[in-house]
DNA sequence: AAATTGTGCAACCGCACTCAG
DNA sequence: GCTGAGTGCGGTTGCACAATT
C-alpha cells in the first residue's frame, strides 16, 4: 500500500490565505506548473503538493473564468455529460476557463435540480414522467439523450478515461447514458438515439484543441452533425436545450 | 434578533493510471 | 513483467453565507 501524499506532520489544511496563494502564484510564474510534489517545499509553503495543484487549477490559474454559467454553457454541459457522464474533466475541457471541480459543483448544484424539475433523470438524461408540455412536432420521438452507436464506439475509443470504474460498480460513470445503452434492451436505445439532436458545436473553442483528445472529440462532434441523422431538417433537440 | 435550515463552493480523500527504473 | 513515485480524477466533506422560521 502506498503511503498517502500528505502524511507529513505540519502541512496546512483547509483554505488558503492570500500569502499562500501569492507564495503559489510566484513559483509557478517563475518555474512553471509540473513537479507538484516538490513545488511546496521548493515554494517555501506547508502544503502537500497536491493541494498546490488543486488550488492552482482550480483558483489560480489566470485563465479561469469566474462568475457564473452562462445559458450556453449550461446547456452544453448538461449535452456532455448526456455524452460523458461524470467525466468532469473531459467536460470542463470543453468550457474554456471553466474547471472540472467548479462544473461539477454547478452540475450538483443546479444543473441536477433543474433537471429533477422538470422530471428528467439527471443519471441517464431520459424522462421520469410524461409532461405537459406543448407539441414538439415530428413524430415527438422519445427524447431521451442517448447517442448513436458510432458516436459511442468513438468515445470509447477517444474519450474514454483512464478509469473504468464503471465495470466494477463504480458510480462515476453512472451519469452516462452510454452505459445505460450497454443493457440489454440497447437495440431500441440505439434506435432512439437516431433522433438525437446533440449539437455540440456551442462555444467550443479553438483553444481547447490543444490536445489530441480534445480533437477528438471535435472529430465526433462532425459526426453528429454531418451523419445525415440529422437530414435538412431540424430535429427537435432536448427539452431544456431549447 | 437569534436559531435553524438550506445552499454553494473550496478543499480533501482515496483510487486508478502512467511511466521510469 | 514488477514496483513505486508522481499525478489526475471523481466523490465527498466541511465551512461560510443566505434564507427562513
Amino acid at each position: 500500500m502506498r503511503r498517502p501524499c500528505c502524511d507529513k506532520q505540519g502541512n496546512n489544511k483547509g483554505a488558503w490565505s492570500k500569502q499562500e496563494d501569492q507564495k503559489l502564484i510566484d513559483y509557478i510564474r517563475a518555474h512553471g506548473e509540473g513537479c507538484w510534489r516538490s513545488l511546496p517545499k521548493a515554494a517555501g509553503l506547508h502544503r502537500c503538493g497536491k493541494s498546490c495543484r488543486l488550488r492552482w487549477i482550480n483558483y489560480l490559474r489566470p485563465d479561469i473564468k469566474r462568475g457564473n454559467f452562462a445559458q450556453d454553457e449550461e446547456d452544453l454541459i448538461i449535452k456532455l455529460h448526456a455524452l460523458l457522464g461524470n467525466r468532469w474533466s473531459l467536460i470542463a475541457g470543453r468550457l474554456p476557463g471553466r474547471t472540472d471541480n467548479e462544473v461539477k459543483n454547478y452540475w450538483n448544484s443546479h444543473i441536477k435540480k433543474k433537471l429533477i424539475n422538470m422530471g428528467i433523470d439527471p443519471n441517464n438524461h431520459k424522462l421520469n414522467q410524461v409532461l405537459q408540455r406543448p407539441q414538439l412536432g415530428h413524430n415527438s420521438p422519445n427524447i431521451n439523450a442517448t447517442t448513436s452507436p458510432s458516436l459511442e464506439a468513438s468515445l470509447n475509443h477517444s474519450t474514454k478515461p483512464k478509469k473504468p470504474k464503471v465495470e466494477n460498480g463504480g458510480v462515476s460513470d453512472s451519469g452516462s447514458c452510454l452505459d445505460d445503452d450497454d443493457d440489454d434492451d440497447d437495440d431500441e436505445s440505439n434506435s432512439d438515439s437516431s433522433y438525437l439532436n446533440l449539437d455540440l458545436t456551442i462555444g467550443v473553442p479553438s483553444t481547447s484543441f490543444n490536445s489530441s483528445e480534445n480533437k477528438q472529440v471535435v472529430e465526433i462532434d462532425q459526426q453528429v452533425i454531418t451523419s445525415g441523422q440529422l437530414g435538412s431538417e431540424p430535429l427537435p433537440t432536448l427539452l431544456l436545450f431549447r
